[in-house]
DNA sequence: GTAAACCCTACTAATCCGATGGGGTAAAAG
DNA sequence: CTTTTACCCCATCGGATTAGTAGGGTTTAC
């Protein structure tokens, strides 16, 4: 399940990528526009800035826009960034990699060889998609 | 991110399969040799008996068996049983439909677009995967 | 009739998620 | 140089979900 957090951050992406060149687009137009809350929005823009796919300027006529090209801003990217792992288990997870408990051997789990392929064909189409492709 | 008690419900559901045809395996067993709960595991398979992928014999030697050919057992069946929706979102899911609070129109929405190939995706591994591939 | 093994309900500890509140800091306007 | 605007950051909190536990009840084989 996704999150709301990852929802609204790429809905929030979306709209940003929608606007002009060097504009600049406030937290309380986007939570305005796409029912989204203030502060939670807040954290989530907070957070794609820190990894380098948003910028801010502060102050009167401040606000955020994109860093890279849409073209440059790839699904994984944001969906690692504020979700965590794209895998639907630890075990298969690329990012986020971890052993499980149970399950001596991976090689021989079910479970494990069945995510894989999941996750490839999951991975596909994120890696194939950016901000702009959403536009 | 997939439950654990999917996980162990397909875990469980290859052990059984892998045992000849008639034979009738105990709680107790798979919960010991896949290092599960032994009552975590007690309802998951009593779910899966319920919707009639697995029978149950009751008593001394009871255990429980099969009901269908492990080619017959598609992975949408098992992990929508267990799991729940397999779409990410709940507003792409085809057998657990919902509509969003936020989002006036879905097709407008850049989440719901993606999100649609993403289930695309994954339904198609999980379609075309039964029990017998996971053996 | 007793032991084995499934059936069923209810409860709980821990975790996570979405959201909220209250300030702090930088920048532009006048 | 003061006010307003808007981003920055931390701390908390209620509700939902998950994984597991407890404790019986019921059926069947021997």
């Amino acid at each position: 399940m996704l999150s709301k957090k990852t929802k609204y951050g790429i809905k929030a992406l979306t709209f940003i990528a929608k606007q002009e060149k060097g504009i600049k687009v406030q937290i309380a137009t986007i939570s305005d526009k796409e029912n989204i809350s203030h502060k939670f929005l807040e954290s989530i823009l907070l957070t794609l800035r820190k990894v380098g796919i948003l910028g801010a300027k502060k102050g009167k006529g401040g606000g955020y826009y994109l860093l890279k090209k849409a073209e440059e801003v790839k699904m994984t990217e944001v969906i690692r960034t504020l979700e965590g792992p794209i895998a639907m288990v630890p075990c298969v997870s690329l990012n986020f990699y971890e052993k499980c408990d149970d399950c001596p051997d991976e090689d021989a789990c079910s479970v494990h060889r069945l995510m894989i392929q999941v996750r490839d064909n999951t991975l596909n189409v994120l890696r194939n998609t950016t901000l702009a492709d959403l536009v």
